[in-house]
DNA sequence: ACTACCCGCGAAACCGCTTTCACGAAGTCT
DNA sequence: AGACTTCGTGAAAGCGGTTTCGCGGGTAGT
């Protein structure tokens, strides 16, 4: 292989007639450049087909260009569309910024690990997190200046800027979904509790509760972890201790499905019989019979949301968390 | 921020007693440094706490460290969990390697288009393509000699190493499976035939059914897209066209389940009056009711192979395709 | 008209690591 | 024993940009 041989800045410099100095400050955009001599830089650039060496560059102001996207997890949470989809759409946004992304799908653990040391290493201007499991590692990086980004809303209070889908407001739409077609006695299924997201989401089902002025009965809040079967084993323990519900509010898509599949086989009717209402708009809920009435998250939104809050910190600006909106998508479930 | 002041060569020379030169032999492995002078080496780095910058790294040695993983698509290949747990495979096999993975979700496109350009900078050591439209990039690409490997099976036949499933062994064993439970006309839904994986996995479909000596009747292929409706629209169709149709083989789950759905609400039942088999084993394989038989193709290992067949090359290893196996899985629906 | 500033620009140091090159010491060969 | 290798090692030259520093000339102030 021969390597076509990337010209450089002397090389650009010569055809342009200025210094090497001149053309770094072209490139990166210093106005206090003659527009005459900018101009010819321009023309050699192009002339040339140059490319600035990304490398050599981040070399020497200390900026790589690269943003760490940081899954604290193993391989599993890749197997759920949900965080594909938000990483295409951040890494969309950052490189419409001319960054990159980088993908590192491990269990962060300590403050002392693989990957914190990396994130520490400077090898990367900016760390955006996806599932945090510990807000400590979060806090460590803190010190150092790292910008960073939290998709979900952190555990502790960080000033760290976060983004998020409007859990409570979903859940809370949902929910009034429910009462609003009729139905008297709601359960709940939610998610790993441990998770900010599941409690956010169950808060919004006391909320609309709360207002038709009754408390949940004991037993109608059962704690899931978003699996297929753990829906399936409440809605099976909910008819059990209360074969009068009637209406089901599942804290995602799939235990949702787990549910109505559960219902059926016991010869419930939905939305007859009880009705269901899911959270995420994600794939199955089109899938399962009847349909399911859900809350859509835009996942894409939220990945860009990211992205974008990303870029306004390194702009230095001053950043807020962004939450974004759900929808309440009608189907056949309730 | 006071980004405490990461030691270089320069002190870990000086704290050990050698020049940088030789630290930078310990460091890098090379062996011909005395055994002691290296033992002080690695003492001194303990105790300093000292990391390598990566970027300084890889202006000096021209290698970045980096590999891109390069989906030449939109944001929506993300929403199907495929190329996710794809990616996250891939990402584990580099940094277990000292690699990272940068990603870059974009349509391709031209020869000369940004992702073209950046890959042709050498800013990355290597680059891992995904749902490959066109071979004409790769094909540019490779006479500039980057290591590359493409996963699914390029169209054209290019020497550039290549993982794939064995979708043709998939097929052929899932057609096969319904031939042994009976089933006397056996219907295809193909993919997008514009994707090798849906050929193969024709053909495969084609052999075991030439292998019964007979032919397929016409109009009992049909020519899907991987989508739910196409599965509902071809299952209608062949119902009308063939009524005694009494086995389907859909080139993936998505379709299979489209095609359960529509037989049932057609008041056929599943697997009694005819037999489905799907590919993949998509979570909806398991959601679907009855649940799907299917075929298992190991995305996890599918990434890896294609993880490790960049590192072998790097490493100036000879390399071959891979084929990863795949597996029945016999659930209900035949 | 003389000094004080400001502005655009080039020279050169520098970012931190890799690698070539050459040198002295030790080992080998005839 | 003298000439030739081999081996471990350090000095130094890059890798390709960025950035500080200071110079020369033009403008402004008095």
């Amino acid at each position: 292989m021969v390597p076509a041989p990337r010209p450089t800045y002397s090389v650009i410099a010569k055809a342009a007639g200025v210094s090497e100095a001149t053309v770094s400050r072209v490139l990166n955009g210093d106005e206090s450049v003659h527009p005459d001599r900018a101009k010819r830089v321009h023309e050699a650039v192009d002339k040339l087909g140059y490319r600035k060496n990304r490398v050599a560059s981040a070399l020497a102001s200390g900026r790589s260009g690269l943003i760490a996207v940081v899954i604290d997890d193993d391989l599993s949470v890749f197997s759920d569309p949900f965080w594909g989809t938000v990483t295409s759409g951040v890494s969309r946004i950052l490189s419409e910024n001319g960054l990159h992304t980088v993908l590192m799908v491990s269990p962060v653990g300590s403050v002392d690990g693989g990957v914190a040391h990396y994130l520490k290493s400077g090898e990367v201007d900016g760390a955006i997190f996806f599932v945090l499991h510990s807000d400590a590692l979060v806090n460590n990086l803190k010190k150092g200046g790292l910008p960073m980004v939290i998709a979900g809303t952190p555990h502790s209070s960080l000033d760290i800027p976060f983004v998020d889908t409007d859990n409570f407001g979903g859940a809370y739409a949902g929910t009034k979904h429910l009462i609003n077609q009729g139905c008297k006695k709601i359960a709940c299924i939610t998610g790993d509790i441990g998770t900010t997201a599941a409690k956010q989401r169950l808060d919004g089902y006391l909320q609309a509760f709360r207002e038709t002025g009754g408390i949940p009965a004991k037993g109608l809040i059962c704690e899931g972890d978003y699996s297929l079967e753990s829906g399936m084993h409440h809605a099976r323990m909910l008819l059990e201790t209360h074969p009068d519900v009637d209406g089901i509010f599942a804290s995602n898509d799939l235990m949702a499905a787990g549910a109505v599949t559960v219902l059926q086989d016991l010869g419930r009717l939905v939305p007859e019989d009880v009705k269901v209402v899911g959270f995420d708009d994600a794939l199955i809920a089109q899938t399962t019979r009847p349909a399911l009435t859900t809350i859509r998250q835009d996942v894409v939104a939220l990945g860009e949301a990211a992205g974008s809050l990303m870029i306004a910190q390194l702009n230095g600006e001053d950043v807020k968390p962004i939450i974004t909106p759900t929808e309440l998508i009608i189907r056949a479930s309730a």
